[in-house]
DNA sequence: CTTTAACGTGAACCAGGGTTCATGATGGAT
DNA sequence: ATCCATCATGAACCCTGGTTCACGTTAAAG
């Protein structure tokens, strides 16, 4: 096959700068942020978005697979934790925390990438981070702590909905409420 | 004050008849069906619905209200049951599945009312379906069953974010997932 | 240093969709 | 039966926002 120069230095940082700026532009105002926005907010032309990324749909899939890496490589932490001997409930609890945390500067993404039918281009991160869940929470279930038909779908599914607009205290709330779901017992009166 | 004259009797219906076909079109085609679509369903011209409603946003505004209404009739009607006797705790999940149900048909409506920044333009009913759940919540706490930290805006917070674009399985799975946060006793393994 | 392919620029283009308005139809009061 | 205020119509308008493209720049190979 035709060996394909090397890209340029600035196009690289460009790139980068892109990608990060369209990340805080669609967190910040919502999906319907012009390109004109992310790309001043890039400090770059509209035209330099488009020779990196052929539509805009094609931008937001990019953030989201960004976005989706991050949380396996959060996962895949968590898990080995659990394998040196920490509590698997305590660190699903916790990575589900750190999720909704995130899902803050990632509701609006996603739901830009929903509204566009962005696909994520790398299937690889999304099975990363499954893989890494599903062993915490067999963990968890031999512990005793996890109820028993707990699965990585209905982890999804009930994160899916993170009340992500909503101020902090509001999402810790959320959390304490929707955990009981997977746990063996119920609350503790105070939490 | 003037004495405005009754409004005609087609116009009466075609209020109703645009009302029905943009609750449904934005349920099936989601928030962005054009003001064509809405006005195609409902066998009527584009400028009917703007005789109607000055704005999309005005229009979609009165269907989220109708939904509410609807929402607070059944809120009242629950209560009545417990009023008469009925176990609290069910008449809520009930409820709150009923919600979920029908959020299905309302989600869409809801975000793009939130999408076109509408207000709410009756808060009475609003005002009518806490007052309704507020009261189920107490009664259930006297009985024992529901947490005593829980509240109304917990309600509101946990089904603001139903997962309406699921399958029907995966909502009644949710429902499940979600009450035991509710409750003082873990849920039943079976359920 | 020269050359060139990759890259950056931004004004202009275009489609989609909300909104308007001149015109014609109609319900209801007299 | 007549009249008119209310209502319905839908083609045209306009604005927003994604996308393109002809031209100027620049990093890197030789």
């Amino acid at each position: 096959m035709a060996q394909t120069r090397a890209p340029r230095a600035d196009a690289v940082r460009n790139r980068k700068k892109i990608l990060t700026a369209a990340g805080e532009q669609i967190t910040e105002h919502g999906p319907e942020v012009g390109m004109d926005e992310i790309a001043a907010a890039a400090g770059v032309a509209v035209g330099t978005l488009y020779r990196h990324f052929p539509t805009k749909t094609d931008l937001v899939a990019a953030v989201v697979a960004a976005y989706v890496a991050r949380v396996a490589d959060d996962a895949e932490t968590a898990l080995g934790r659990v394998e040196a001997g920490a509590r698997a409930l305590d660190e699903l609890a916790a990575f589900l925390g750190r999720v909704v945390e995130a899902s803050v500067t990632d509701r609006a993404v996603k739901a830009a990438a929903q509204t566009l039918g962005a696909e994520p281009g790398d299937r690889a991160d999304e099975d990363r981070a499954s893989a890494a869940v599903a062993a915490i929470i067999r963990a968890g279930q031999a512990d005793g702590d996890i109820h028993d038909d707990v699965t990585v779908s209905d982890i999804y599914l009930l994160f899916s909905t993170a009340p992500t607009d909503q101020p902090p205290a509001a999402r810790t709330r959320w959390l304490a409420l929707v955990m009981p779901g997977l746990t063996t017992r119920a609350r503790e009166a105070g939490n």
